[in-house]
This record gives structure tokens, C-alpha cells and sequence, in this order.
RNA sequence: GCCCGAGUGGCGGAAUUGGUAGACGCAGCGGACUUAAAAUCCGUUGGCCGCAAGGCCGUGGGGGUUCAAGUCCCCCCUUGGGCACCA
């Protein structure tokens, strides 16, 4: 019995085991293969200072097991791993000690790296990317300048929010409740000077293209409600005594007769001349306070509408009748056309603004019950027209196109499509981020680059890009591809310039540059200028790329990481196409994944890529809350080491828990108790296996065990599949309670059950396999079938049920009848004493399962 | 405010298409082994009533559809997430 006894080492046995992959190389995804492609993609993390928390393997442990099952299944699997290591803590910390950010990536990635291989994934090492390696954001960079070429890039003064403390610009999602993400600061909104990408031109693509995807359906709605895209009519009123007109945009055409005033924003280009005389001060009073708000104030006092009458009117154009115009910041400039007709009767803001200035309330659309006490206004629903000329008693949203038609015919409107989705801004004042290949110059010397013969030539936009900077305006010139990667500089200060450039502006030799206009190649201007009019003066872009950059992209590095040629080898990429699995926090909903979707899009568009979509399928794992049952902070306290736990109980006991602790999407508590629990099962398994003789037979000869073995390769292949990877666990938890119920079962089984756990398990798995006379890895081995014969036993259980009550069961043959399980169930002594006196109206029958008899009295 | 999702024992959760609610695990209780402890194993564990056989109740609350509802429909409550004057 000594055997029995040994222990459950798993120290020892997941460093044998991770040494063996990582030597025999067992995880290389292969290029060149006649198989069927399998690629599992994992979110990609920013590798932080604080190291690798529990709810990060959550997602990767999922998609591995993917992984593994699918490699089993005899797939060529590619399962990567990389760094998103640009980004604001690293040069926060190079801010307070002087650090370079790079050493702080660095050590952040090794420990990253560290960790993660402490788990024990399969994954293809060699492909191994990183953010901020010049051989990568060479690409990000390469991919910027064919938006720039195709004029999808722009320079343009932005309301941005600011923080004066951390003295850098922050993106919306890096401010939270008005504070910064980090170190929770106060912010403002001021205008700068930022490079946009014109992602409203692909509004309609990301929005088609949604429905093609295996999505959450959650994600797709945010999706689809953020590009926001609507339908309705641009309509033009004539301004009453001036030579202008007012076009608005409305969704409701229909409601064009209930328009009772007009409104356009505080910083609408006609409010000044709509604005009569003795109004000019109340209406500048207005407008001035209303600049002073910032978005987020304007939004906050969304209960409370305010607005000046102007003094002018507008004529409807379908009934010539004069409506007043206003000027009020609910109103938003930079949606539609930054002007609207009001119709308060079916409107709810309007409404609440009419209230307030006692306007006219006209209804022209008619509740569908008639009951005028019970339709309420403002009322949004369908109906019939009414008080509306020549369209009353129509269809109100019939009679939409009806309108805009008849507006087309008369010259005063037109059918329009709206989005909410506004240009991206591209551009961060930081030190940390990909340099924006661009160099700016006058625009004498961007005229000569026209007109110059070379590469440079052909990488221009159509339309300009131009800058104005102190009184001048400049023109972008791009770097053309041989001159990238353009590195980032050394610098001995990485405190940001303080006036909102990033601390590149501080950096003259980097800054000033003599550029040559035919073949973008650049110097340093302390360096004698070269000789030949080719060479001008010119200054280096000094924003940097957002985080997002470099994610928009990776998924496609993986496919071919070392390229110095290209961005990924085409043939790499028709084969491996995009990832079949893509798993992540629900966190990039939007942002990460409709830019990474832009991106992808735009490049299919150029013809560098096969496909048009990214990731066809994608999951969401839930959040792993502190075992108090809140989110695990540091700040609380109830933060959980990964580490610590391997310590403890061992990666495999890691990753088994992480998966059962409950659904993979569902917010759920990590329990201390609840691993020692997943920790056991381990180690019954462990002894199962090496309780040699009780596994001596050849075949297995136990029925209920043989059931038992295949109902579990169903279910567990099954579950793999479906992702239901804690009733996967369940299942072969059963499994085991049933081995170590019965006195031998045969080798055969215990085998198939390592393979079962391998992919969850794989360190125990690949040791036990081998203690068994398999040869590794277990991971080569086909995946068992599930015999679907021996599902099914000769003898079932059927219930009997009175008015839907359990009364009692009965054994049957298999191809039983109907009648005779009734007149059984009938003939039940308990099913009796549950009819007596009453009366059988209906009998049910369910096959192979229930008997339902309905009576009455 | 609007749009989604969720609510099942003491706890995490299972029940994929309406068909035996509570699988599996944790915790609890009782027992075996042990000098003892740990480890391991066996039994038990939704609530109420009952000596028992057994019965009744039970999937957030209320109503409904159905022979049959955790599952479908309506209303409400709680909770998590998203959006937030987008005309």
C-alpha cells in the first residue's frame, strides 16, 4: 500500500511539467499545417506594477481549456499571450522617480510573464508580442499612416478633459464622476489641439457588420446604441426678414405641425444673427454662462431646461405659420445640425421646456384608444394624424416618408441618416504612448512636396491636414514606411510640458527635424543642413497614440510576430484568419472593440487583410469579487494573490476553481473553503490513479461505472463547447464518487478520465498519465467518444404523477407502450389513494419519462 | 429617466427544448479509523407538521396560461450593468 500513500505533490509535478512543454515545445502553433486552425485569443493585459490578480486568469484559464480540448480534437491551436504595456502608471511612475518607463515595463512584464507561466497555459511562447517594442508599434504607426493617406486622420481643436494635477489630458473613460481614473483628481474641459480619426465614416459598416457575429447580445446592443444611427429628415425653415434659413433634423417629420418654437444651441453660427436687438444682452448673458459649464454640468442640470427667446422667427414650411425661435442648451451643436423644431406635444424634453415658457402645446398625433383622458402628453407612440392639414387621419409613421417626399418636392428638406458616434480622438499629451509619424511644415514646402517626384508624394491625403500653430497654419507630411519605426526619444524629464504637449515638445533635438520632401528621411536640426532644396525645416508631431493603438492590432501580430516586411504575411493570415475565440471583460465593450473593429475593417477595406470582422466570437467572463462579496481592492483588502494560492494548493487546484466556482460570465466570490473543496478532488483522483490494484482489469466490467464514464465524456465535450465549464467539473466529480465507490474498475477508464481532466488539469493529468504507461503529452491524444448506446439502459424509471403531484415511479422495459405504463401508473397503490373519488379526465404520457393523470372531483 | 441581465437551501451553484427542483461542491450534523490530531471514508442535511407511515409548503412578491411553470405571459419589488437632453 505504499504507493496509496504518496502524496499529492503538486510542486514538484507543475514544474515538471511546465520545464517539459516549455522544452519540447508541445504548445507551437504551426504555420504550415493540414489541419483544421483553432485560435483561442485571450484579452490581452496591461502588465501593472501591483502583478497578476485572481480575476485575470479567470478569462485565460477558459479559453485554455478551449484550447487544449480543441488541440485534442486534433486541431492546429494557436493560444498567444503579449503586453499592452504602453500606458499612464509607467509614466506616472517615471514622473515621480525618474525611472524610465521602459525599465518599469519590463520588470512589470517579467513578472507578468512569470505568473502566467506558473499556471501552466499552452501557449506558443515564441510568439510572445509587446506594445511598446519598436518591431511592433513600427506596425501600429505603418497602420496610421494609410488612415492619414486615405483621409481618415485630421488635426482639430477638441474639448478634451484636463487634469491639472496630473498635468495630461485624459480620455472620458479615464474620468470618473468628474475625478481622474488615477489618483482621483479634479478635472476640466479645455480645448486642444488633438489628431482625430474619422471612425463616422465607418459608422455604418461597424454598425452592418454586427450582425454576422457570435457577440453577446448585451455587447452588440451597446455597440449598436452607441454608433446611434437614426433615421428621419433634415428640414429647412426660413428664417422670417433675413436671407438665411435654419435647418434642422428631426425623427419625427410627422410631427412637422405640433413644431411651436425652434431651438438652437448656445453655440449655433446663426444665433447671432437670429438674435434681435433688445434681446442681445439677455441672450449673450445666456450663452456666456452656458460656455461656462462644462459637459458634465450641463448634463447634471438636465432636470432643469432654461432658454432665451431670441426675438426671431422661423416659417414651417408646411404651413408658412411663424414659430418662435429660442436658443437653449439642451440643445447639443455637435449632434444633427445643432438646431431643432420643437413639438412639444409629443416630445418629452420639449415638453418640459413649453411648460416652463408657456408655450403652445399642439397635439397632431392621436392616441390609437381614442380616449383622449387616458392619452397623456407628451405621447411618442404610433397613431393617427390630426391637426395637420391635408396628412389628417394618417398613419403617423406612414406618413413619415409621405412628408419627407413632399418637403423633397417643394425644396425645403430631405431624408437624413444621423449618428451618435463621434470622430476618435487619437492623440495623448504624454511621453508613453506610439509617436505620431507625421512632421509638420509650411505651406510653401508642402506645396513643393506635391509637386516633388517620390514616395512621399503618393502618401499624401487629398485633402490637406493642416494645423494652425501660433498664428500659422501648417501642413502634415507623413513618414513614409522606411522610416518608421519612429522611436521614441531618450528624455531626462518625463513631467509633461505643463501647457498640454506632451513632454516631446520639450525635446528640441527630437522636435526640430530638416526633412527631406521626396523621401521623408529626417535629421536632426542641430546637424549642418544637407544640401539640395529637398531639404526643409520641419517639426516632429509630439502627440502620442492612446493605449488603444496597439490593441486595435495585436490579434493579428500573433499570426506572424517577428515580420519585419509586413504587418502579417498574407498567406499567415488567410490561413489562421482572426481568432475563432476572443474572451475578455465586458469592460471593452465599446471602446476597445469597435476601434479594434475599425481598424480591422479599414485594412480589409485596403485590401491588407482577407476578412472584414476581427473576432466572430466573443465572451465575456465575470467579474471574481473578494470572498466578502466585494470587488476585490486593495484598498479593502480582499485582494487574492494567485501566487499564494499556487502555493497553497497548486495551479491545476488554481484553475479547476476558477472555472467552478460558478457560470464564466457571472459575477461570483472567490471562497477560501471553496478551493480546498476543488483541492480535494485532485487529490482523490491522484489516489484513485495510483491505487494500481484496483485497476488491473482490461475491460471495464461494471455497467453503472461504464455508464457512469460515457455520460461524462458527453457531457464534459459537451460542456467544453458550450463553455459551461463548472458543469463540466461537476460531471467528472461524479465520475470519480463512482470509482471510488466500486472495488476495480478497468485502466482504461481511469485513462479516459485523465483525459477528460487534462485540459483543466493539465500538470496532474500529464503526470498521472505518465505514472499509468501513457506516453506524454496527454495532450496528443485523440479526445474519447462518448458511446451513446450505453446511455441507454434497458430498464427505465417512469414517474406517475396525479395533477402534476409526484406519486410514484415504475420500472420499464425501454420500447414499453403507452398503455401499459398507464394502466401501471393506474394500478399504483399510491396513485390510488390519490384518485379515489375522483374522476380521470385527461391522461398524459410523456415517452420513456412521466405519466401526468388530470382528474377531478 | 431609458435599455438590458439576474433573483433557486446556511453558502457557490445545477436543472440546455415547459415534464421527478436542489446535481456537484462548501459549510453543518452523526459515525468509522486513530492513543490523539490531521488526512481519509460512510451516513445525513430545503422548510413546516407528525412517534411513524406520510402529508403540506417551497425557485424575489402578486396574478395568469397549461394536464404540468424555476422555465411562458402580465404587474410589482430588489439587485447588477449600460446609456444619459443625440431631437
Amino acid at each position: 500500500m505504499a504507493e496509496n500513500q504518496k502524496n499529492y505533490d503538486f510542486t514538484s509535478i507543475e514544474k515538471k511539467w511546465q520545464e517539459f512543454w516549455e522544452r519540447e515545445k508541445i504548445f507551437r502553433a504551426d504555420d504550415d499545417s493540414d489541419k483544421p486552425k483553432y485560435y483561442a485569443l485571450d484579452m490581452f493585459p496591461y502588465p501593472s506594477g501591483a502583478g497578476l490578480h485572481i480575476g485575470h486568469p479567470e478569462g485565460y484559464v477558459a479559453s485554455d481549456i478551449l484550447a487544449r480540448y480543441k488541440k485534442a480534437c486534433g486541431y492546429n491551436v494557436l493560444h498567444p499571450m503579449g503586453w499592452d504595456a504602453f500606458g499612464l502608471p509607467a509614466e506616472q511612475y517615471a514622473i515621480k522617480t525618474g525611472t524610465h518607463p521602459s525599465v518599469t515595463t519590463k520588470a512589470n512584464v517579467d513578472n507578468f510573464r512569470r505568473q502566467i507561466k506558473s499556471i501552466g497555459f499552452a501557449i506558443d511562447w515564441d510568439r510572445e508580442i509587446n506594445t511598446t517594442d519598436p518591431g511592433y508599434y513600427q506596425w501600429t504607426q505603418w497602420i496610421f499612416l494609410k488612415l492619414f493617406q486615405r483621409g481618415l486622420a485630421y488635426v482639430d481643436e477638441k474639448p478634451v478633459w484636463w487634469c491639472p494635477n496630473l498635468k495630461a489630458v485624459l480620455a472620458n473613460e479615464e474620468v470618473v464622476d468628474g475625478k481622474s481614473e488615477v489618483g482621483n483628481h479634479p478635472v476640466e474641459r479645455r480645448n486642444l489641439r488633438q489628431v482625430v480619426l474619422r471612425i463616422t465614416a465607418y459608422a455604418e459598416k461597424l454598425l452592418e457588420g454586427l450582425d454576422e457575429l457570435d457577440w453577446p447580445d448585451s455587447t452588440k446592443r451597446q455597440q449598436k446604441a452607441w454608433i446611434g444611427r437614426s433615421e428621419g429628415a433634415q428640414v429647412q425653415f426660413e428664417i422670417a426678414g433675413l436671407d438665411e434659413e435654419l435647418e434642422v433634423y428631426t425623427t419625427r417629420p410627422d410631427t412637422l405641425f405640433g413644431a411651436t418654437y425652434m431651438v438652437v444651441a448656445p453655440e449655433h453660427p446663426l444665433l447671432n444673427q437670429l438674435t434681435v436687438a433688445e434681446k442681445k444682452d439677455e441672450v449673450k448673458v445666456y450663452v456666456d454662462a452656458a460656455a461656462k459649464k462644462s459637459d458634465l454640468d450641463r448634463t447634471d442640470l438636465a432636470k432643469d431646461k432654461s432658454g432665451v427667446f431670441t426675438g426671431s422667427y422661423c416659417l414651417n414650411p408646411v404651413n408658412g405659420e411663424k414659430v418662435p425661435v429660442w436658443v437653449a442648451d439642451y440643445v447639443l451643436i455637435s449632434y444633427g445640425t445643432g438646431a431643432i423644431m420643437a413639438v412639444p406635444a409629443h416630445d418629452e424634453r420639449d415638453y418640459e421646456f413649453a411648460e416652463k415658457y408657456q408655450i403652445e402645446i399642439r397635439r397632431v398625433i392621436a392616441h390609437p384608444d381614442r380616449n383622449e383622458e387616458k392619452s397623456k402628453l407628451p405621447y411618442s407612440g404610433p397613431g393617427l394624424m390630426v391637426n395637420s392639414g391635408k396628412y389628417n387621419g394618417m398613419e403617423a409613421t406612414a406618413c413619415k416618408a409621405k412628408i419627407i417626399f413632399d418637403l423633397e418636392t417643394k425644396g425645403s428638406g430631405r431624408g437624413a441618416i444621423n449618428y451618435k458616434l463621434r470622430d476618435w480622438i487619437f492623440s495623448r499629451q504624454r511621453y508613453w504612448g506610439e509617436p505620431i509619424p507625421l512632421v509638420w511644415v509650411s505651406l510653401e514646402d508642402f506645396e513643393k512636396a506635391k509637386a516633388t517626384e517620390g514616395i512621399l508624394r503618393n502618401l499624401l491625403p487629398t485633402e490637406p491636414v493642416t494645423s494652425d500653430q501660433d498664428g500659422t497654419t501648417l501642413y502634415a507630411l507623413p513618414l513614409p514606411a522606411a522610416e518608421l519605426p519612429l522611436q521614441l526619444p531618450k528624455v531626462e524629464n518625463y513631467q509633461p510640458a505643463g501647457t498640454g504637449e506632451s513632454p516631446l515638445a520639450t525635446i528640441p533635438d527630437w522636435l526640430e527635424i530638416w526633412y527631406n520632401l521626396q523621401t521623408g528621411e529626417s535629421l536632426p536640426r542641430t546637424e549642418p543642413k544637407p544640401t539640395g532644396d529637398r531639404w526643409v525645416p520641419a517639426t516632429r508631431e509630439t502627440n502620442t497614440m492612446p493605449q488603444w493603438a496597439g490593441s486595435c492590432w495585436y490579434h493579428l501580430r500573433y499570426l506572424d510576430p517577428k515580420n519585419g516586411e509586413r504587418l502579417v504575411d498574407p498567406a499567415k493570415e488567410t490561413y489562421w484568419g482572426g481568432p475563432d475565440f476572443y474572451i475578455g471583460g465586458a469592460e471593452h465593450a465599446v471602446l476597445h472593440l469597435l476601434y479594434a473593429r475599425f481598424w480591422h475593417r479599414f485594412l480589409y477595406d485596403e485590401r491588407v487583410l482577407a476578412n472584414p470582422e476581427p473576432f466572430k466570437k466573443l465572451f465575456h467572463q465575470g467579474l471574481i469579487l473578494g470572498e466578502d462579496g466585494n470587488k476585490m481592492s486593495k484598498s479593502v483588502g480582499n485582494v487574492v494573490n494567485p501566487d499564494v494560492v499556487i502555493d497553497a494548493y497548486g495551479a491545476d487546484s488554481l484553475r479547476l476553481f476558477e472555472m467552478f466556482l460558478g457560470p464564466l460570465e457571472a459575477v461570483k466570490p472567490w471562497s477560501e473553503k471553496g478551493i480546498e473543496g476543488v483541492h480535494r478532488f485532485l487529490k482523490k483522483v491522484h489516489r484513485e490513479c495510483l491505487q494500481t490494484d484496483k485497476h488491473l482489469q482490461d475491460q471495464e466490467s461494471n455497467k453503472e461505472t461504464l455508464k457512469v464514464l460515457h455520460e461524462t465524456i458527453l457531457k464534459v465535450s459537451e460542456a467544453i463547447e458550450d463553455l459551461r465549464l463548472n458543469v463540466a467539473i461537476s460531471q467528472m466529480m461524479i465520475l470519480v464518487n463512482q470509482l471510488q465507490k466500486v472495488d476495480s474498475f478497468s485502466l482504461d477508464t481511469i485513462k479516459t478520465l485523465l483525459q477528460l481532466l487534462a485540459p483543466f488539469a493539465p500538470h496532474l493529468a500529464e503526470e498521472l498519465w505518465e505514472s499509468l504507461g501513457g506516453k506524454p503529452s496527454i495532450i496528443f491524444e485523440p479526445w474519447p467518444q462518448a458511446r451513446k448506446e450505453l446511455l441507454v439502459s434497458d430498464e427505465i424509471t417512469i414517474v406517475f404523477q396525479v395533477n402534476g403531484k409526484l406519486r410514484g415511479e415504475g420500472q420499464f422495459p425501454k420500447d414499453v407502450d403507452k398503455d401499459s405504463v398507464i394502466s401501471a401508473a393506474k394500478a399504483d397503490t399510491k396513485v390510488q389513494t390519490f384518485l379515489e373519488g375522483k374522476e380521470i379526465v385527461k391522461e398524459i404520457y410523456v415517452p420513456g419519462k412521466l405519466v401526468n393523470l388530470a382528474a377531478k372531483g
